[in-house]
RNA sequence: GCGGGUGUAGCGUAGUGGUUAACGCGUCUGGUUGUGGCCCAGAAGACCGUGGGUUCAAAUCCCACCACUCGCCCCA
């Protein structure tokens, strides 16, 4: 019989690994504090179709080879969320979150789920870590979420980070950009690879951050989305400019960064680290002023970001970023087991109850003591307590300090107060 | 869906045709009666990814499959 293993795309997170998410998710509970933004736990499955509206023409492609999709009856289904920024929305309309004070600023942290294969920092159950801001169009509003993603990777002890931003236009702007692309594009098809000639087709966009070689001076001379903006997203983007450049926060404007999906408007922006594989981007967040009504809801603008923990665990690791190991007990008690061991069990649930961390030795029958001081050095204890039958006798407890102190006998009913 | 790399104890590796598959780390036990780290000794732990083929003989050569992994596609 074969040992079954962990399903493909899945991944343990050991105790050895969960320090680091214990920093991370500490640290972005705090900042997400300090902002203002509250917590919010959304359902991992939700109907297929808040994932299938609004994605546009990337619809097909997700929607049969991407999601995890469970029938719940004849003709209904259910899809485990592949994507936070949906499932916000939804709330937001479905909880009448409109006549809260606007806007609304919410967090989550929280796992989810795409069917693809698997690569360095990419698994088919991921978690992550996503800040929104909910019913507000003001630039203002997409700096704070910046920020906040940004100085959790510094808090962190991130280095080399570099925002990428790019605004992606809007309905009113970003068609006829679109159409200008193309039309460049088709006049230098001899120059595209193949890849990029069916992208042309599919998604024109997707073409801008094309991997193929040669296309950094093809592209430079195309068409760039920031000359084409409406009057409404050319303002926006230059005050969001003005108020990063009023922080003193640097960016690098990357016509290359691109959306594929439509709801997006205005902001795309991602923050760079170094190393993680062929992913620079440790995050990526924008803007989603058309979500709202591709779902069914009243016209709602919103802005947000969404970061995958397990990547920002990966490029900790290649930082040489070390989080302290989790606290464990000090304090370990160790007998001889028969009237000791039920004399050992009474003082260790006596000492945790005093709020002392204690681990108990086992021993089912006899164990020796060596045995048990090497089990004490092994999970770092400062404090063993041997309980032997002379010890019983005296109703007292051997104190025995492993940093080299000398040892010392004390009666049971002091032991916490000495302890503490 | 496409392509590269890798599969030998829990982990990291050696072994590239020939007895009972080796080493390090880790685990467990012991080194007199009840005391850790260092050291020493011993033990447990591997159908050498799976299936087929070649051969007197396969971890080793060949084929297929599977898994893992990295990249492409895609990336909400």
């Amino acid at each position: 019989m074969t040992t079954i293993q962990r399903a493909k795309g899945m991944q343990d997170v050991l105790p050895d690994d969960r320090r680091y998410w214990d920093l991370i998710i500490n640290q972005a509970t705090e900042l997400a504090r300090l902002y203002g933004f509250q917590r919010i736990d959304l359902p991992i499955l939700e109907y297929t179709e808040l994932y299938e509206r609004g994605v546009g023409n990337a619809s097909d492609f997700f929607v049969q080879k991407e999601m995890y999709t469970l029938e719940e009856s004849e003709d209904v289904t259910l899809t485990m969320r592949p994507e936070f920024t949906a499932g916000f929305m939804r709330a937001y309309i479905q909880n009448g979150m409109s006549s809260w004070p606007q806007p609304v600023k919410l967090y989550t942290i929280g796992p989810a789920f795409r069917r693809e294969r698997q690569q360095a920092g990419r698994y088919r159950q991921h978690s992550q870590f996503n800040c929104e801001i909910l019913g507000e169009t003001d630039p203002a509003a997409d700096v704070e979420v910046m920020m906040l993603a940004m100085n959790l990777y510094r808090a962190l002890g991130y280095k080399g980070l570099t925002f990428q931003l790019n605004s992606t236009g809007c309905p009113t702007c970003k068609p006829a950009y679109v159409e200008k692309l193309t039309a460049y594009l088709e006049k230098h098809l001899d120059k595209l690879a193949d890849i990029d000639k069916e992208r042309i087709q599919r998604n024109p966009l997707r073409v801008l951050d094309s991997k193929e070689p040669g296309m950094d001076a093809l592209l430079a001379d195309a068409p760039h989305i920031v000359d084409h903006l409406c009057d409404d997203c050319e303002t926006h983007f230059a005050d969001l400019r003005g108020l990063l450049d009023g922080l003193d926060q640097s960016y690098s404007i990357n016509f290359r960064l691109v959306r594929g999906i439509d709801y997006y408007t205005k902001t795309v922006f991602e923050v760079w680290a170094e190393g993680i594989g062929a992913q620079a981007a440790v995050c990526g967040g924008g803007r989603y002023d058309g979500l709202a009504e591709d779902i069914g809801g009243p016209a709602t603008p919103g802005v947000g970001f969404g970061s995958g923990i397990e990547r920002i665990v990966l490029g900790m690791q290649e930082a040489g970023i070390e989080p302290p190991a989790p606290e464990q007990p000090t304090v370990l008690v160790a007998h001889f087991g028969g009237a000791t061991k039920e004399a050992a069990v009474l003082l260790t649930f006596q000492l945790r109850a005093a709020g002392i961390g204690t681990r108990l030795a086992f021993a089912r029958d006899r164990r020796s003591m060596k045995s048990q001081m090497r089990e004490a050095n092994k999970h770092a204890i400062q404090t063993v307590l041997i309980l032997g039958d002379s010890e019983l006798e005296q109703q007292s407890v051997v104190v025995r300090p492993l940093d080299g102190g000398e040892q010392q006998l004390i009666k049971l009913n002091d032991v916490v107060a000495f302890l503490k």
